[in-house]
DNA sequence: TTTCCGCAGTTTGTATACAGTGTGCAATAA
DNA sequence: TTATTGCACACTGTATACAAACTGCGGAAA
């Protein structure tokens, strides 16, 4: 059977894991030909996938000159990052009252998972996923689809930076630690303490990106000091 | 010179006016060599406006079966109207200290012909446009542009509910008054009153379509009482 | 009678082909 | 040299044509 429904959707899906991968520096144009060559499709579902990518946020069109990967200013990742801090503790908040042992468990067992995976290194690229889906497991019990499905956007919208800052520093045992800690305090029911964490959790992630990219402009400035 | 871009942006502008009109009731499907045939162009323009309107929640896609126009039971709606709340006033909280007087007045010119066209009637499908337009110049000042994305895109999936009310009910002066209110608060940095302002107003209107649509369903009921 | 299978018709999904737009280079003039 | 105009190329946007999937109905089997 075919993994996939449409063309377009796995052409989606593949072209979404490769520009969160980095394959594509931000500003990068997504040549539609090319694109259809590598997956040997026509260009019609390379168009409707790109389309796809451009509703997360991913890619951009500009009429008649094609596809850009998108570049976000760190004005717009602190913005996004203090969306997710808002939308993610009034998520945790509601869905705390309602977990039973059962998704509890379910929960813990993704993060053994993780600690597998951490071991064995060199996945970063899974990590990514499964950070998502254990912030994803705590939430569920909200009920809120419409509000799990902006959070989710706005995951996506952040992951590539997320990527970028686990492979520079080593944060991952410490986001590990962390998520331990805010599963208890989920599993005591402690909302006030488990979303306070959760917020610093986020904010930590955003600081060091940003410490990231700044460094990294810096770097840029002194290499090419003719700014006229 | 041609009024937009693309073939494929003319007709998902024109089919949002249309489902938001009121034109598709909730579930109809959307075949697209009729719409094709509609506005003179090819099926594949009309994929792509489709496909925008999916990322906007006005329509679903069903792999082969095509797109159908969304229907959103009441819990999603209270939840939408949630989250505006949630995300509207996060906005205004931050955008009232960076008003201008100018942008102040911007807003009260918006308002003035609000009131103009609310009395020569029978614009329902333009106040809906306004409304959003006059709080979003009271947001713009808060310069967060990702976060006025997100609530542009809830407005949107409210919006079909929100002229459902405005049909049924006499609460646009109701709403009118609240705006001017609103708006005297902002002027004069009441932070706090004008977002537990915010707050009723979004949630009134969310009451009222609640209780329409509660009493449709009842009314259904009475119609066809053989549920087996 | 009820259930299952298969076929025809309809609609979607995709390939191919064509038209239109933007871009960059080259040639010309100042 | 530098600025400007026009042309050719490349790529996107769209039309047309074809392939594949789903739906509903009718008939056969249990």
């Amino acid at each position: 059977m075919p993994a996939y429904k449409t063309r377009a959707q796995f052409v989606a899906n593949d072209l979404r894991g490769r520009i969160l991968g980095g394959e594509f520096p931000g500003g990068s144009q997504l040549r539609q030909d090319a694109l259809a060559k590598d997956y040997d499709v026509s260009r019609i579902p390379v168009r409707e996938a790109l389309l796809a990518l451009e509703s997360e946020g991913l890619v951009e069109f500009h009429a008649h000159r094609g596809a850009f990967t998108t570049e976000l200013s760190i004005a717009k990742i602190r913005e996004l990052f203090e969306l997710r801090v808002l939308l993610e503790t009034y998520m945790l908040k509601r869905a705390i009252p309602n977990l039973t042992e059962e998704q509890l468990d379910d929960a813990e067992g993704i993060l053994r998972k993780y600690d597998a995976a951490l071991d064995s290194r060199g996945q970063i690229d899974n990590w990514s996923e499964y950070n998502f889906v254990f912030h994803q497991a705590l939430y569920a019990p909200a009920n809120l689809p419409e509000t799990m499905a902006i959070i989710s956007q706005l995951n996506t919208k952040s992951d590539r930076y997320i990527r970028m800052q686990l492979l520079y520093t080593q944060e991952i045992e410490k986001a590990e630690r962390e998520h331990h800690t805010l599963l208890a305090f989920s599993r005591e029911g402690r909302i006030e303490q488990a979303c306070q964490l959760l917020e610093a959790h986020i904010l930590e992630a955003c600081e060091g990106i940003v410490s990231i990219l700044e460094g990294r402009a810096q770097a840029q400035q002194q290499t090419l000091p003719n700014t006229r």
